[in-house]
DNA sequence: GAGCACTTTATTGCATACAATATAGTTTTC
DNA sequence: GAAAACTATATTGTATGCAATAAAGTGCTC
């Protein structure tokens, strides 16, 4: 390990690139979270971390705290951090919420959106049929993300994408692959349809219920199958 | 000055109380900047701060971490902290999203609410009457935190409760006062008694439109006097 | 053996020292 | 005199040491 590298439980990080440690830290603590590499409820002593990562306590503290406001670690004083577990009622109110966030991002955009970025949806709908037919379930999220990306920043107010974002990274990304079975996927891709052709009447209304509704649906059949296989 | 107190811009704060300094400075930092004790754009240099708290560097970083988190300082790497500007996309961005998230804490509020919780509603409505006759503004803001929060918090989504929090903190408290005219104090009743109105009928999606466009009247107002005043 | 005081250990909170970086000021060069 | 190179200063970033707190273990009392 090249000592201007950064490294942790398999993500890597180039030191010296003019950003700060804390930051870097924060960075790869959080994809080591949303991946799994470190499971809810493990402790997070500030000292492992720093021999883990080769750095001091002080960087470290930084950015467990930064992972504590995003609500990734649970830090009580004097006691120190874990990484937060998801109670089935943190999963309700993350999906509540990016449904209304999503619905009201959804409603602004269509103001703004143009016949190429609604053809573009067009485009990766079209696209993640394929994926889902060739039990490609990487790419389907990926095009996912941008189905739902090309509305959503088009919302026109920043802080709003960054509050969707910050709902959706506390989903564990093995997560996202529990509901990829037939049925789910189903109306799932139908949902996409009707905002599709909500987008094309530019039906802001509409859109919001769409998108909010499209949310809360997927919400509940993943905490269904949450329940089922007792992950939460 | 005792020295078991923490003295910052005539705000107190009793150190030793379980409480990590760290939080303590958070919290009186966060007032300091609400009150208009430290002014936007004011830059925060730690070894400043921590002459003036008494307290060493470590738990300022901290306290200004997070602050920076909720957008009250901005911290760029290498050149430190300054207090947040407001600048006008700013405040129509806060009151975007407070009105998104108001309102639909609204809506689902309406399952919850009891009648007497509407007639706390009624009475706050009432007693901000008497407060406007006799130029009480003080209480009369008051008042409406309490109108306001009683469906706040029946809304049953405690993050919900926690962002809209975070959106009217970032608003400094004097501006507040600068909207208490008659005309836009008539304005801003009319839209109370037509929300009770709401709430009575338990018409949930009239009461999330009247609470949405209550706060967005409200805040196109205010951003007509801010300009007018030259504030922003 | 259960409950309690005491001691030990682990860990965080805070303070401080040093290193790295950015800024301002100064000199040098043309 | 303007631009560039250098120096000095201020400030943040990181490491480390010590203090305060919490938890675990130990022995004592009954």
């Amino acid at each position: 390990m090249a000592d201007n590298m950064l490294s942790f439980r398999g993500f890597e990080s180039e030191i010296s690139s003019g950003q700060p440690l804390e930051e870097m830290i924060y960075g790869i603590m959080k994809k080591a979270i949303i991946y799994g590499r470190i499971m809810p409820g493990e402790r997070l002593t500030e000292a492992s971390l720093s021999e883990e990562l080769n750095v001091s306590r002080t960087p470290i503290r930084e950015a467990l705290r930064k992972l504590a406001f995003v609500k990734m670690v649970e830090i009580k004083p004097n006691k120190g951090a874990t990484a937060a577990k998801l109670s089935p009622s943190d999963v309700e109110e993350i999906y509540t919420l990016a449904a209304i966030l999503e619905g009201a991002a959804a409603q602004r955009a269509v103001e703004y959106m143009g016949s190429d970025d609604v053809e573009k949806m067009k485009a990766y709908q079209s696209q993640m049929k394929d994926a889902a037919i060739h039990n490609d379930y990487e790419s389907w999220l990926d095009l996912n993300n941008r189905f739902h990306g090309t509305f959503v920043h088009k919302c026109n107010v920043p802080s709003l994408i960054e509050l969707i974002r910050e709902r959706i990274e506390r989903i564990p990304y093995s997560w996202f692959f529990i509901v990829m079975r037939p049925d789910p996927l189903k109306i799932y891709m139908e949902a996409h349809e009707m905002i599709i052709k909500a987008f094309l009447k530019k039906d802001a209304e509409l859109v919001r219920s769409l998108v909010e509704n499209h949310i809360t649906t997927n919400s509940q059949i993943l905490q269904g199958y949450l329940k089922k296989i007792k992950i939460i």
